[in-house]
DNA sequence: TGTTGGCACTCAATTCTACCGAGTGCCAGC
DNA sequence: GCTGGCACTCGGTAGAATTGAGTGCCAACA
């Protein structure tokens, strides 16, 4: 990785092929069919014939970023080809209807969290016509605010647990033995007592005793740090599934990609292995999930008080419009983060 | 609608014409093709020949039971057709390795009610191969068994409230002033004293004082009393969407089904409907909706203590194989009762 | 050395033709 | 009322011919 010269490093490409590159992978993702010598030669303002450009593209084929579908018919970009083109993207602005669409929305949107992620991932996927995913994460980190148990018949009670973060969990507990009224109430004291403050990371002192409220609160403790409480942990909404029918054309790459959102806990691991890796699109391939090789990602962490609380996404085909998308993405992702962040001067306004 | 003789009323049909049209009819939904009158000739084995099937199928497309895409085809069955076919189907029963799969399924199934629900939709659309829909009812009769009022910060509080059907419902609260730990808990006292066995159709008695824990617990009832308050009043699980991408060749169909199915509100309403008109069956336009007019809606009522207290459903093209969606839906329909109504004997197998 | 116009070549897509055959409607005869 | 027979229709398929977009290569040129 030394020298940049008239041998370009595999990973860099001159001036020309980028500019051929560039100018191949936005028409295909307009027009969505190879892309020829000729109309490359005539959109690029480079001053050269087709022929010039068809000896690049044989290069640019030899070196990975193109492919051809078959003889005798235009390029289209592989994978790798797309990754350049992000790689090299001056980073889109959203359309200013768009802009405002979203300031609209943000400012006069009510109600519950979940609610609010909701529409949010509906509207995201209206504005770009993309599959739009919103992950809330976990509230592993925050503390609780008040434990109660509830009676709801004698063998039947109910833990409900609020965190911090204003989420709410609830867990069944069937004890072996009847539970009467003073008992229920007893153990819900003293589960107060013991979980406020705590969070699902820490350890907790439970009784050792035998008697039914010991019983019950070490019943309560154990489900609550169960690992996935209900699927709760991490909440996802996804808007505009039916998108997935216009990005793709093959009925059999629809239903697999339907079949990846129907697992929600699979999405989640998706976002959160890009954040992980610092991406913040996956082409093809890159995602790891092999059913989703004809789909791009596209992430945007949401980030409160400096820690990652979410992130939102877009899926596409892999020639989606990685600008809009992008530009798409991020900008919700400010939004929430100052909706959830910065209640207090937004109160003002 | 009187006689029926020679010639039959136009909702009945004499048995000759009944078997041709449950043989053009299965046929079709077994191989999605046109079916001719020399193979129904051969398969019902009434002794006529193709020639008066033929005639038979004249008279049958005229009084619209049948449809030819066009002349020199064979026949396919219009609504109508699907219609007779099911008011007067042999009801199925399901097959025994089906059965197993299901009593197996509930036997060992743990876990909150919305997590059974959620993985029975996923069940019932593997077992059938359609999309599979479970609605929740609403617990608008249940009574409240606790209502705690937990403060977030300063100016967000958090009303949860517990119902004796188990569910659990949270409302954000943002009064115009700041909220102390003493106040929030009076308030919380109160609210509890106020709420503690109404349902949501009672009408309460708030307090009309101007000071803060008053103007809290009438923000809280209000909240509670709103309409849908998060959208979780009836909750609906769907499970198998990606099935839609196989039941439908056109994509815009794929396409509007799936949208349909995002909204999913207007998939209660549907189900709902048809429960209120009795209906087991919905088969293309009867559905009411236009773009599921290349669909088959088939439904399936969960009760409890004599009351509904939700719907299975299944989803899939009008040539659906009705016997066993038909049975699986009941059966699950059934399970479900089992599992949530009668417990108690449950719990000693 | 890089660029270019020219040219032969390739191959998917389109069009046309012919033809097959499943299925129909009709009718005369049983 | 049923049937066998027959002419007819028309979608689907197969093959041949044609088109045209696009390529690879090369000799000539700056």
């Amino acid at each position: 990785m030394a020298r940049r010269a008239t041998h370009p490093a595999s990973s860099d490409l001159d001036a020309r092929k980028a500019t051929i590159l560039e100018a191949v992978v936005s028409e295909h993702i307009d027009t969505a069919q190879p892309v020829g010598s000729s109309s490359v030669a005539s959109s690029a303002d480079l001053g050269v014939s087709s022929a010039t450009v068809r000896s690049e593209m044989v290069s640019l084929e030899r070196e990975g970023y193109l492919a051809q579908p078959h003889t005798s018919a235009g390029r289209v970009p592989t994978d790798k080809g797309y990754r350049y083109f992000v790689d090299h993207l001056a980073s889109g602005v959203l359309g200013t209807v768009q802009q405002h669409q979203l300031s609209d929305f943000f400012a006069s949107v009510r109600g519950e969290v979940e609610d609010v992620l909701e529409q949010t991932s509906t509207l995201l996927s209206r504005m770009t016509s993309y599959t739009a995913v919103v992950v809330a994460a976990t509230h592993a980190h925050s503390s609780i605010l008040s434990a109660q148990l509830v009676n709801i018949d004698a063998r039947h009670q109910l833990l409900v647990s609020v965190f911090s973060d204003g989420s709410v969990v609830k867990h069944s507990l069937t004890p072996p033995f009847d539970v009467d009224f003073e008992t229920c109430t007893e153990a819900s004291r003293q589960l107060n007592a013991l979980l406020i403050g705590t969070s699902l990371e820490s350890a907790v002192q439970v009784p050792s005793r035998q008697d039914h409220v010991a019983v019950l609160v070490r019943e309560a403790v154990a489900a609550l740090h169960a690992a996935p409480p209900t699927a709760d942990g991490e909440r996802v909404f996804i808007g505009g599934s039916s998108r997935v029918a216009d990005s793709f054309d093959g009925v059999e790459t629809v239903r697999k990609v339907l079949s990846i959102l129907e697992q929600e806990l699979l999405v989640v691991s998706l976002v959160q292995d890009m954040l992980n890796r610092g991406l913040s699109v996956a082409i093809g391939t890159e995602n790891g999930y092999e059913p989703l090789s004809a789909c791009a990602v596209v992430v945007a962490p949401v980030t409160i008080d400096g820690a990652t609380a979410g992130a939102v996404g877009l899926l596409g085909p892999t020639r989606m419009k990685y600008q809009e998308a992008m530009a798409a993405a991020s900008a919700v992702s400010q939004h929430l983060t100052r909706h959830f962040g910065g209640d207090e001067e937004n109160a003002n306004h």
